[in-house]
DNA sequence: TAAACTATTTGAAACGTTTTAAATGCTGAG
DNA sequence: CTCAGCATTTAAAACGTTTCAAATAGTTTA
């Protein structure tokens, strides 16, 4: 139905063959076919069906995106810098959405699979229950694989991650020498670098100052999530401390909206830090002091790190760490 | 190198043939050479390769969706609804990223093209100088559209889209209904219904409450996004009106966040209603009242007719208006 | 036992490309 | 003229599937 190469040749008076090697400005073609045949394939709106090329050529310039959301602007920040680095170099983002359930990972695996994927980048979901089921098939077929922002433990693909450390260590040093001494940590129950290392960064933070390690004033959520800390955040205002320390802005967001409402005013009342600087934390009322964290950086590391994997590089392994800086705005005083 | 259905054949000991119509359920197998291709399959880790069953059954299995931007949660929360839809029925979506660009969604429909997408889901850019070339290449090429949330003036493809005008006209009315009567309108300076509509609802309103339609009281951006309402909005603070009614979230809040800069209070001295309710403006403080576009349901309706088209049903067309919802929060007062 | 079914399996074509090796046509040298 | 050498063109194979018509094997029926 659709007009092939094979219409394309016929109507310029040449073989299939020649035509091909006119489309793609291979060498060997006499300049006038090249320039009949391109004429002729512009005015029959020939398009090249990829499939075919795919089929053909052993490689369908996919790579596979996963990852847990996109309504979360943090997640869809990093589909629109990877969409676009992925394309500069010649690739088409495959998405696989799985709402942070180890079954869609799979199912999606398999997807990826199917259309030949070469190679897979990884923003892995927070709760996995059994994780890499979908990694092993990977492996197994030999793809490629880049973790960005996130790894599952144990396993041997490179990852390219902010410094969460570094950046929770800033931001409480930061509120510690502005004076505030009595804070809350607020993070979530998951054992990932995601949270630990973050933790880490926190306590460094307190130890240097000589401040005691207060478990009573952690609060641990199950997930991330906006809801979840809004609820959670009771207990905070119970016995208000000076500052509130949160490894998210959703969740700082919730706690500011908690803060908000008990009558008591950000920064002047409590001091308020978030981290991940997404697109809204400095629209909110206050703007959010936060911690950035350099996605563009990140996912052109995991995007170079990938192509070098592709082309068969010697797995570059390991963790890379990215600096994240401190954003100071307005809910710390 | 990838295991192919030649290998699992051969392992089972049938013909690809055989092989294949296995794998597919196909009835006309016996029930134990199924179940032995299957299993080998499995033991194998056969995946069939998505390109060569396009090019011989002739379709793709993708839809194209064309789109603006990704980092809008507004246009995230399309992606999300609109991928789990397609998937549902059994499709996977293409994405075309076409950062308000004609040049690049051009590009991508040849991509589209190339991929021989089965139908096209169109949420158009906001200021098409050239609009449509994209639109020339699909039709001509046979595929169907349908457009989402808006459309290119003079298409004849359906459209499914909030009842813009009903929508502004009641909250336009709500507002005016709690005696708030010297009213802002920001809005931008495009030509589409996007805007059309809206303004239409808002003077309805007006007269039907008997008040002038202010044109001093006007204020069109550019674009409509938060950086140009941010520094329109100083004209507003000028004589500061009852209330702000805004075409969308976004803008609403830097609106929001020059007033509360400016010194008044939300919803004491100015109340303030958007537009879209997307997930952020019930997060902000005050959280926002504003028009709930169903998005769910515009999703699905626009892929249901998309399907039709595909099944080749007589091109349901016209305008598909889906009512949208006034939600009161707290900058309303 | 032959014939006629039926259930199952299979060979081969087709899908739209790219690529390689071989064929063709030309030019100039001998 | 003939032949080597070159530029250009082409036929055919290959990629991994599905599907259809034909072949095969197995079972009844007459």
């Amino acid at each position: 139905m659709r007009i092939t190469i094979k219409d394309v040749a016929r109507e310029a008076g040449v073989s299939i063959a020649t035509a091909s090697m006119a489309l793609n400005n291979r060498a060997g073609v006499n300049a006038q076919t090249r320039s009949r045949v391109l004429r002729v394939a512009r005015e029959m709106h020939y398009v090249a069906n990829h499939s075919a090329q795919a089929l053909v050529m052993q490689e369908s310039g996919c790579i596979g995106l996963m990852l847990p959301e996109i309504q979360n602007p943090f997640y869809s920040a990093i589909v629109d810098i990877l969409s676009h680095l992925a394309e500069e170099r010649g690739y088409t983002l495959l998405l696989g959405i799985t709402n942070n359930s180890a079954e869609q990972e799979e199912k999606y695996t398999r997807f990826f699979l199917s259309r030949r994927v070469q190679g897979v980048i990884v923003v892995p979901i927070l709760n996995p229950r059994r994780t890499g089921g979908c990694l092993e098939m990977l492996r197994q077929a030999g793809v490629p694989i880049v973790f960005c922002t996130e790894r599952y433990a144990g396993s041997a693909e490179p990852v390219v991650m902010c410094d969460f450390a570094l950046g929770q260590y800033e931001m409480t040093k930061y509120l510690i020498d502005r004076g505030l001494r009595d804070l809350w940590f607020v993070s979530v129950d998951i054992e990932a670098q995601f949270t630990a290392l973050r933790y880490q960064g926190y306590v460094r933070a307190l130890e240097e100052a000589g401040l005691p390690v207060r478990r009573e004033r952690e609060l641990l959520l199950k997930m991330p999530w906006y809801d979840q800390a809004y609820e959670g955040a009771s207990c905070i205002l119970e016995d208000p401390p000076e500052a509130v320390v949160c490894i998210n802005d959703i969740m700082t967001m919730a706690i500011m909206k908690r803060i908000l409402e008990s009558g008591l005013s950000i920064p002047r009342d409590i001091s308020v830090a978030g981290f991940d600087d997404i697109m809204f934390s400095a629209l909110v009322s206050p703007p959010l002091t936060t911690v950035h964290q350099p996605l563009q950086e990140i996912c052109e590391q995991t995007m170079q790190l990938l192509m070098d994997a592709m082309e068969g590089a010697a797995e570059g392994e390991g963790v890379h760490l990215i600096a994240p800086h401190l954003v100071v705005r307005e809910t710390t005083a």
